[in-house]
DNA sequence: TTAAAAATAGAAAGGTCGTTCTATACAGTT
DNA sequence: AACTGTATAGAACGACCTTTCTATTTTTAA
């Protein structure tokens, strides 16, 4: 196996544990354990536990974000219902449990800057692109917009930890017609 | 001090590191030194660290628990909105960083049954009486209503973390106003 | 006042953590 | 064929974790 199916398998490997069992309950020996490979390869990718836990938010970023950013391009209807949806999507197909950057966040606030800023800065960037949504939709009051849209998707995916995804995602959709259908 | 009053400071202590930095994140040496207690007074009240997590989440569902029943109650507008109103205020004075017990759900969901039960029965509860809050008026579809409304809750929760609780309770009330208002 | 109960500080046990080190094996390039 | 870079398994390190133990002191109550 090369370098990089070796890194990429590291990654993906960290970022399927991370999610599932939180970033201090996920010991790299598992990682390295069910990634296939050695302590030292590990070591060699990554200088550290924390830098592995950066690369794989900027990797879970860039994912989510191709994935919002293409399906509200490619859709027809309101921005803000194609948002919603492809968020809903998006925690169909890979999350059941709660929000990544968020974890991250409360984690590691205090703890290491670094990690702490890559999440509040995808989360940022996610509120000022539904800004920019807003304020290509004529809308008067964008910020606002922008901020209630996020407190809907921040809801949505705290209720797929309880009810699940497909059940969330039908409250979502509904409230966000209820909300955001007087926008074009 | 007396017997009662170590319990309830080692309790008052755990629940605020718990909080702050996460249940992983906080060990009994810091809860015991900032509780000003010897370690085997904490081990004479709790067994292990797990039941101390668990009797700090009874205590916290309860303290969340009035807070909200009294609020409502002596509340004269739409109960929902009455309900959201007194979850931010919650939030104000008790909470700026994700919710306890979503984080025991996903911290302890594989690794401790009692507790993520009593984390999700906690949700299930909430879940319950905002169902009946919705068939005492009258509305012909309270599970879908006390869904949306705790989606919207646990969405100003997760808001609180990035952009404050002040921000978030603004803009869940306006959310709430334009939902529920045709509620009685 | 005296005996039982509870709290104390601190060490120790036994485990896991992140990280480093060692010594060996295997790949590709020249 | 020899060199270079990388992967390997696994030991070792020091730190920290939860839990237990010990031996002493303080509190409580008859």
């Amino acid at each position: 196996m090369s370098r990089s199916t070796k890194k990429d398998m590291l990654l993906q490997v960290a970022e399927r544990l991370f999610y599932e069992h939180g970033f201090r309950g996920v010991g790299l020996k598992q990682i390295i354990r069910e990634a296939n490979v050695a302590t030292m390869t590990l070591y060699n990718h990554f200088p550290s536990k924390n830098k592995l836990v950066e690369e794989v938010l900027k990797r879970r970023e860039e994912r989510y974000w191709s994935y919002l950013d293409s399906y509200i391009e490619k859709g027809s209807s309101s921005p803000f219902i194609l948002a919603v949806e492809a968020h809903c999507r998006w925690l169909k197909e890979h999350s059941y449990k709660g929000d990544m950057f968020l974890r991250a966040i409360e984690d590691y606030t205090g703890i290491d800057d670094e990690i702490e800023n890559i999440a509040r800065e995808h989360k940022i960037r996610l509120l000022h692109y539904f800004q920019q949504l807003a304020q290509e939709n004529w809308d008067n009051n964008p910020l606002d917009l922008a901020n209630q849209l996020t407190l809907l998707l921040e809801g949505t995916t705290s209720m797929t930890t309880l009810i699940g995804a497909d059940k969330a995602a039908d409250y979502s959709i509904a409230m966000a017609k209820v909300l955001f259908q007087h926008t074009s």
